[in-house]
RNA sequence: GGGCAGUUACCCAAGUGGCCAAAGGGGGCUGACUGUAAAUCAGCUGGCAGACGCCUUCGGAGGUUCGAAUCCUUCACUGCCCA
């Protein structure tokens, strides 16, 4: 594939926040392909991730898709897992108290996120480290002079820390130290790319190359992904949001997550959580513009293509005919658990006991709302004894099938 | 080290002795409608009873009071200012 399609794929979804320095970048990318073909080499990408969470979302995976792309356009790709820096603690997650890690949950964590991130990367094409590697040799000493290129008023450009500055919120001196440490891991890796979310914009474009500069190294290039938002299509994908789409969940959860985000989040997740290449995705918004693509058919399209991304085009198939069968022709699903009805049950003991509501108020509260329904028929009466085995739905998404 | 301010339900945030299970917003849930689990509109959103009512909750622990999220003591954490 020649440069420039190259570097229009590369720079699909990045986000820099600036044009001056997304065009700098697009710029040094262009030339560092040119630089290594004519030295007959492929370039070298690294992305870290912090192995905190043991439960990835599709938000995660962005930066991971980053990656596979240059794998699939031919070049080396290394995913460095942050030991070092998880064994302290994130400091992003200040009200919430971490225990410290040993060095063995550290490398657990760390082999369940990679089995979870080759959903997504070429086990292969990947190259692991761990910046435990080259951090825990660091002395004081070092620390001191690497922080020696660093005024405090560029760590306070930063929006995250100028917000929590301006709120007048906690900023912890160690956080300072982060953007150091990962600043290291750049120049450590003598990679020619980092990839990141906009989140880790000061720490790869300030901190890691100006490290890189400073030691004599020639600065890598990064690539700044978009922030992928969650299910209200508005804020970031988090987990503690309940706006995320679980990497390990069901075909068809993955597929009717989709299904529920708001139209106007779809483009973006086109571009950056589906395998589509730019003219696909240009494609696919002009002609959501122009009326020719029905919102609703784009992002089934757009469900099924995720889906078939992080599983396959089979389960996604499956996913999509249980999703229409299900919400759109408002029919039962296949599959479902099922419950031995005892004797002397009313509705709501049922309810509670299938475990389709949580608490004993919360299923008079749906049968009050007339969110309950038995083979189709609304069942109005908690109190009562519950009349005959059947398919109990509660509100649009739950099943249970009762049986005698 | 000193002074001041703060800590409220899933999140943000009101509430400064009884009418507070605690305003408002967000999120979530249910229903209607639809072009989709989008958008829009309405309702619900601690638990046990579901008739009155009872129980647990407002950073932790103690105390004052007939009665506390609200007052006092103390501990923990956070911010601001001064040194």
């Amino acid at each position: 594939m020649n440069i420039n399609e190259q570097v229009e794929i590369l720079m699909q979804g990045t986000e820099y926040g600036d044009d001056g320095l997304r065009k700098t970048m697009e710029a040094e990318l262009r030339e560092r392909l040119l630089q290594a073909e004519a030295e007959g080499r492929k370039l070298k990408a690294y992305c870290g991730y912090d192995p905190r969470t043991s439960d990835l979302h599709i938000g995660h995976t962005v930066t991971m898709r980053k990656l596979r792309q240059f794998q699939d356009l031919g070049h080396e790709v290394v995913f460095l897992i942050g030991t070092y820096t998880s064994l302290i603690g994130d400091p992003s997650d200040k009200d919430k108290l971490r225990p410290l890690l040993t060095q063995e949950q550290v490398m657990e964590n760390a082999r369940t996120y990679a089995e979870q991130a080759f959903r997504v990367l070429d086990r292969s094409k990947t190259i692991i480290r761990y910046n435990h590697e080259w951090l825990s040799g660091l002395t004081f000493a070092d620390l001191i002079q690497l922080g020696s290129h660093f005024t405090i008023q560029q760590f306070l450009t930063r929006e995250a820390f100028r917000k929590r500055w301006d709120g007048e919120d906690a900023i912890y001196l160690h956080e300072f130290f982060y953007a150091i440490m990962q600043g290291y891991d750049a120049f450590a890796l003598k990679t020619d790319v980092q990839v990141g979310g906009t989140d880790q914009l000061f720490n790869i474009i300030t901190a890691g190359r100006k490290i890189m500069t400073a030691l004599g190294e020639k600065p890598n290039i990064g690539i700044i992904m978009s922030i992928l938002p969650g299910t209200d299509g508005v804020v970031k994908m988090s987990k503690s949001l309940g706006n995320h789409i679980p990497l390990n969940s069901t075909p068809a959860d993955m597929y009717g997550k989709v299904m529920s985000i708001p139209d106007a989040a779809m483009v973006q997740y086109a571009r950056l959580v589906t395998r589509w290449l730019p003219d696909q995705v240009a494609a696919f918004e002009a002609d959501l513009q122009s009326g020719r693509l029905h919102p609703r058919d784009a992002k089934m399209k757009l469900a099924w293509e995720i889906t078939a991304t992080y599983y396959s085009e089979a389960q996604a198939d499956q996913a999509q005919e249980s999703f229409v069968r299900l919400f759109q022709q408002g029919q039962v699903p296949e599959d479902m658990p099922e419950y031995s009805l005892q004797a002397g049950q009313t509705v709501l003991d049922v309810l509670l006991a299938t475990g389709m509501v949580a608490s004993k108020s919360e299923g008079r509260r749906m049968i009050e709302q007339h969110g309950v329904r038995l083979d189709g028929d609304v069942l109005n009466k908690f109190d009562a004894l519950f009349p005959h085995p059947g398919v109990l739905q509660v509100g649009k998404r739950r099943f249970v099938r009762i049986k005698q």
